[in-house]
DNA sequence: CAGGCATATGCCAAGTGAGGCATGTTTTAG
DNA sequence: CTAAAACATGCCTCACTTGGCATATGCCTG
């Protein structure tokens, strides 16, 4: 079984753009077909993915499933980019951006 | 040519664990290697990918590559993350987590 | 219960990525 | 100029992933 954590599922762009249409409102299935302009099978194919890393959460209603973006979820993401956010935040990032251009004279810099 | 964006780069585990070596301290190929305890010419297809998605930065110096991290590339996974920080952020999070724990009754909430 | 929706799953083919191994390249030492 | 060190690149194989297509499953209507 692969591996189905939050940075393989958003490595892929349609399911991105999944990401992106439900962050707006709760959709079926068959309106993310519509949208995306994929077939229905692969779309659900995208759905089953993002769900076994639970980011997003099944609403059954008859026959129909309403996708619906557990945000929360990539809080993980937010957690693992925190050490990083340390590093451009500080005053160290233009010093870095500095030597970067010292090192690199093709560089365009602004 | 594969497509070398920011998310690909960090779906790699081995890859996040360079980037998380590097975010310490900028170290040459050979100490990554003896780190992560895996051959040379896959740390440096590594760090190639890396690279591709400017993440890291290479100083040259003699027969020796340090790569450092550019951690000002991750700003853009930073935005992406926005729209989805204002839905976990707001609170709107407590309802629909709520709302979860209605569809979902086997669901262990806190 | 038969049939039709809305979705999910299974199967297949093609593209892609990672690791292993051998080899090429550049730089420094002698 | 030769050799060795430090990396990069090329090739091969294998496992995984994606998309397309056919089909199974669950739900609702008549």
């Amino acid at each position: 079984m692969p591996t189905r954590d939050i940075f393989n599922a958003i490595a892929d762009p349609t399911r991105r753009q999944i990401l992106d249409l439900l962050c707006q409102r709760e959709m079926a299935v068959g309106e993310l077909v519509e949208t995306l302009g994929l077939a229905q099978p692969n779309v659900s194919k995208h759905l089953r993915t993002l769900g076994e890393a639970d980011l997003v959460h099944v609403r059954i209603d008859g026959p129909r499933r309403h996708y619906r973006l557990r945000a929360e979820r990539l809080r993980e993401l937010e957690e693992w980019l925190a050490p990083y956010r340390r590093r451009w935040a500080d005053r160290l990032d233009a010093l870095e951006r500095h030597l970067d251009q010292l090192d690199d004279p093709d560089h365009e810099e602004d």
